[in-house]
DNA sequence: TTGTAAGCGTTATCAA
DNA sequence: TTGATAACGCTTACAA
């Protein structure tokens, strides 16, 4: 057994350059020897400057540059125990304001000295849960998730490892400080009042599955909630659950168009599905909002250009981001939040919705679709 | 200065447990005490099981289940030269194809056993440069970009530090093994020819700016070739560069409607700007393809469900990434790519383009926006 | 203000 | 097939 003798000889200790990370072959010590002081003090310039002589921290510098040298992360994260670094689970990054949200993240983030970490876990929980365990491995500082339903394992997982950990895009007053975004069922009670304050009592909805997916889950709630209030609720023939995409809307509103009696409003559970809902009925020569109403959720750029341009859930997908960003480094960094963390989920108003077809004197309804 | 003295005292070591990374106080060691060997064939049982006994294989996994072990990447890292991770750079995450890439290059490195790290250039040079020097820092084994154009730097950067990185959604034939995508050039040859034939000479074309934007700028080239082989060229005003929104789209379909002659056949360089130019005409009462043929890029899930159905270059984002994620791994590993790295940019012909007005008998032209 | 040297949790090189 | 142990490149007490 020997000693470690490294400062004490100037041993065979690295050659030329091995490979390793950042720039092969030159580190902390070539720094600290081309200007002459020990390594500890070149940690020092870059990392508490203040402690370091002016004179000396620009020649450090100095070397720095000339010599292209960046701290390897992988090495400083295992004597710091952090890697800078936060990992972020969506469910998809085609959809909504998932990509702004993931934008805003990741620009904060940045900002802040971390990285981000992305995975997808297209709405399955197992897939979520997998990629958490890979953060895990990457050794990333917190974890951002969308919504509160997860792989049972996962959270205790997370609180094993002490992993900082919020869910985004949900407000749950039942869990304050770990949650930032909109409250997904009071949003969908003041959708649906606004349409049976305009006289609707026939309402149907066209939705994503509910499965793993407790925001979509809130929002259909917070429908029959509203309605039930009023002694309403949905006919099963009005209620069609399918996926998220363009598509899909148009045949879940042919569906529940199909019925009798129809609807006099739909709301759809996500953007694609209004989309689709729109585009068929104009197909289909159904008038919006003389036919029926239409309603969305996420109010991404294509709801106001819409030949009827349609009325929806404003989220504000950005400052979500921002927020979740911050909080997630709040907690890292053992700090209480000081800001706001529901986000107002505006409804935005516009052509889609009017009142009902009945409405008034006892109008002839038609059916242009039959 | 003393001696390491480790394995040789069972000395104050580690206590309950440091905090550090995966599970606070579990590590390596822990495990090769569980089990009773050291911590070296520990770590052959995972990284080469072969080579370990299958009895202790099994019994050293069970122990590592049992402890939920999960080996510090940081650590690995450092001594193996490899964080097992992957940087992308992408303009935005909310244009076109580039979620889809996103997400496939991400699924597939996942099953690689990489990690993605992901960020946005916002179609900023500097940025993205910023970007790949954390990267550096976070010390990724390989970098995926996005077009050629970069700030100068970045590549000897790059190069330097011996970083293997592939440019994606272009493909340049003078480039060959380092670019995954489809020839943008090419693409809008074809594209300018198939509306030739049908008989326009009048084309004005809507796109993004062409500065930090080769790939932008290489179908701006294409449109301009293609019509130079006609003798044919677009007129100053029939050119209206902009952003990437449909609002956008609108705008620039307007400017280059409100001209006199007015255009036949508009060409738009992304799909933002082709939805909003399909949905200003159905707003202005220009009809399409009769008064106007628009066609656009990137064939998005919106482009044919519009009420007139885009004409459009379809780019196989999800193949793309596909690609770029093995084409880089592959560059990591030290191998040679031994499938196509060229994607097909395939024209998908749809209602929103047909011969120009003035074909045939001449027809008059109708003027519904005056 | 600066230097010395002990780790951080793995992998990898020898030997056994 | 397994074990002992020297790195890996940095940060950080503790000393000076």
């Amino acid at each position: 057994m020997k000693t470690m003798g490294e400062g004490a000889n100037g041993a065979p200790r690295r050659g030329a350059g091995r490979n390793g990370m950042a720039v092969p072959g030159v580190g902390l010590r070539d720094v600290a020897q081309a200007v002459g002081v020990s390594t500890a003090t070149v940690s020092r310039a870059i990392n508490r400057p203040e402690v370091v002589s002016v004179e000396l921290r620009e020649r450090i510098a100095a070397v720095i540059a000339d010599l292209g040298w960046i701290p390897d992360g992988a090495a400083r994260a295992l004597t710091t125990g952090r890697s800078q670094t936060i990992g972020a689970v969506f469910p998809t990054l085609g959809l909504g304001d998932f990509p702004r949200a993931a934008n805003a993240i990741q620009r904060h983030l940045l900002a802040q000295g971390y990285t981000l970490l992305l995975a997808c876990s297209e709405y399955d929980p197992e897939q979520e849960f997998r990629q958490v365990r890979k953060f895990a491995e990457r050794g990333v500082d917190g974890v951002i998730l969308v919504g509160l339903a997860h792989h049972p394992d996962l959270v205790p997982f997370l609180q094993q490892r002490k992993l900082p950990f919020i869910s985004s895009f949900v407000f749950d007053s039942a869990r304050p400080g770990r949650c930032v975004g909109p409250d997904n069922h009071k949003a969908l009670v003041r959708m649906t009042d606004y349409l049976a304050e305009l006289g609707h009592v026939r309402f149907a909805v066209i939705a994503q599955e509910t499965e793993n997916n407790d925001r979509a889950g809130a929002r259909l709630a917070g429908i029959r909630d509203a309605l039930a209030m009023r002694g309403l609720a949905v006919r099963p023939q009005h209620l069609a659950i399918g996926t998220w995409t363009i598509e899909e809307g148009r045949k879940l509103f042919a569906q529940v168009m199909d019925t009798d009696p129809r609807p006099t409003a739909i709301v759809c559970g996500n953007a694609p599905l209004a989309v689709g809902a729109i585009l068929e009925a104009a197909a289909r020569g159904v008038r919006v909002p003389e036919d029926v109403s239409i309603v969305g959720y996420d109010d991404i750029e294509i709801m106001s250009h819409l030949p009827v341009p349609v009325t929806t859930v404003r989220v504000p997908g950005e400052e979500i981001g921002l927020r979740a960003a911050r909080l997630i480094l709040d907690l890292v960094g053992g700090r209480e939040p000081d800001y706001p963390l529901e986000s107002e989920a505006e409804i935005v108003v516009r052509a889609s919705s009017g009142p009902p077809p009945g409405e008034g004197p006892a109008s002839p309804r038609l059916h242009p679709a039959g």
